[in-house]
DNA sequence: TTCTATTATTTAGGAGTCCTAAGCTTAGGA
DNA sequence: TCCTAAGCTTAGGACTCCTAAATAATAGAA
């Protein structure tokens, strides 16, 4: 008779929004990466690639950045060679291992394919540049306990990096530092996938991340 | 050599969270399902046959809901009739159309499933009651702005309902009225995905959001 | 140094997802 | 009645996903 409206707490309701979002961004991979011809984990990885410029990726950190199996990601990369997007070769420093790298066919397809998220930029322009920061912390909070919980494996952020010096000046707008580039900066420049991250170790992440109390 | 630290605005580290935590729930969703013996996609349909309690079913309805192809919902439906966790009927009221439902088996296995998003609860927890006011509003924001993009099909939320009636009283906590339940309600309880939500018109709908005004 | 465990990747096999496109059947309007 | 549209199914092809087993190379222990 009465609607579930009370029973549902709000933070159900926070995770079917979540899940929205997730259902908008898994329908979105598909049309975005079939214009290309591609799949969206062919695409993911081609945007992986090109992200994190370095030489020579590993398979095992393909499948981890994208939180698919080993096999999947021997695939899909095989796949994306024959397709002529892709390198592989062997590893220098490890017999076992295959470094790839985008060639320069490759590089094009991944220009292209890198915004594939870009749909989102309206609607998170919806949000004021305060809810953005309220939001992009919330996002930082979720993304660290899931972090915790080994529900995602990686997650370049301020907080588990050995760069980060959170909360050393008294200024408001700018109280974190960051020992990489050298300079402060505020909750609202906080990473959440930050290319030169480098992981800290436990203790110090608890540390800054009783340090920041977001 | 300069990190993309400052490039790199508010809206995109957004944009990268909420690609995380859907990562999240692709991932999982797979672990999930197949403990069960499903694929995510089959566990979905269960999960929606159960939620929406209302016998008879559309595949379309299916297909539109889960934002896959006619052609998928079809032999997702298919091989769950297989393992005997579904009916299928014609409809009686369209000749062409077909109605499922769950049997008992798939009841009892719709159970397990529904909850598959619950690994998110501890990671919402993370948030203040505040936060995640502010953090569902956003949500709210960004779907309402989706779905008039079509980048999202449906979204059951007050805003798009007839019988919500928004900003009626004075009263700070509880603003808000509903005619379905008849009850006054607060931003709290803004629905997401709401059973008894109505689709209101466009116009009405446009005007509930100018008086709400998150 | 040799053996052993571990790590990196591949392959095989099977189920399922996704798409488009073509093919039925029924509905509903002209 | 005829025609178009709607609801679903099927076919075909490319991929994704998994697990499990195979291959190769490295790291460490004895």
């Amino acid at each position: 008779m009465t609607a579930d409206f009370l029973q549902n707490s709000l933070q159900r309701r926070v995770i079917v929004g979540l899940s929205k979002i997730g259902l908008a961004l898994k329908t979105h991979s598909w049309q975005d990466a079939n214009q290309q011809g591609l799949t969206p984990t062919q695409g993911q990885i081609l945007a992986l690639l090109r992200s994190k410029g370095l030489e020579g990726m590993r398979l095992s950190v393909v499948a981890h950045e994208l939180g698919v199996s080993a096999a999947t990601s021997s695939d899909a990369v095989k796949t994306l060679v024959e397709k002529g997007l892709v390198h592989k070769k062997k590893a220098v420093d490890d017999g076992r291992a295959i470094a790839i790298s985008l060639t320069a066919k490759g590089q094009q397809a991944a220009v292209q394919v890198s915004d594939w998220t870009d749909f989102l930029l309206d609607a998170v322009s919806e949000l004021s540049e305060m809810e953005q920061e309220v939001f992009l912390k919330g996002l930082i909070k979720m993304i660290r306990k899931l972090q915790e919980q080994k529900q995602i494996s990686v997650a370049r952020m301020c907080v588990n990096c050995d760069f980060f010096r959170p909360n050393v000046y008294e200024n408001v707008d700018h109280p974190h530092h960051c020992t990489f580039v050298d300079a402060p900066f505020g909750d609202q420049e906080l990473q959440v996938d930050c290319p030169d991250q480098v992981a800290a170790e436990l203790t110090t992440v608890q540390q800054n991340w009783q340090i920041l109390s977001l």
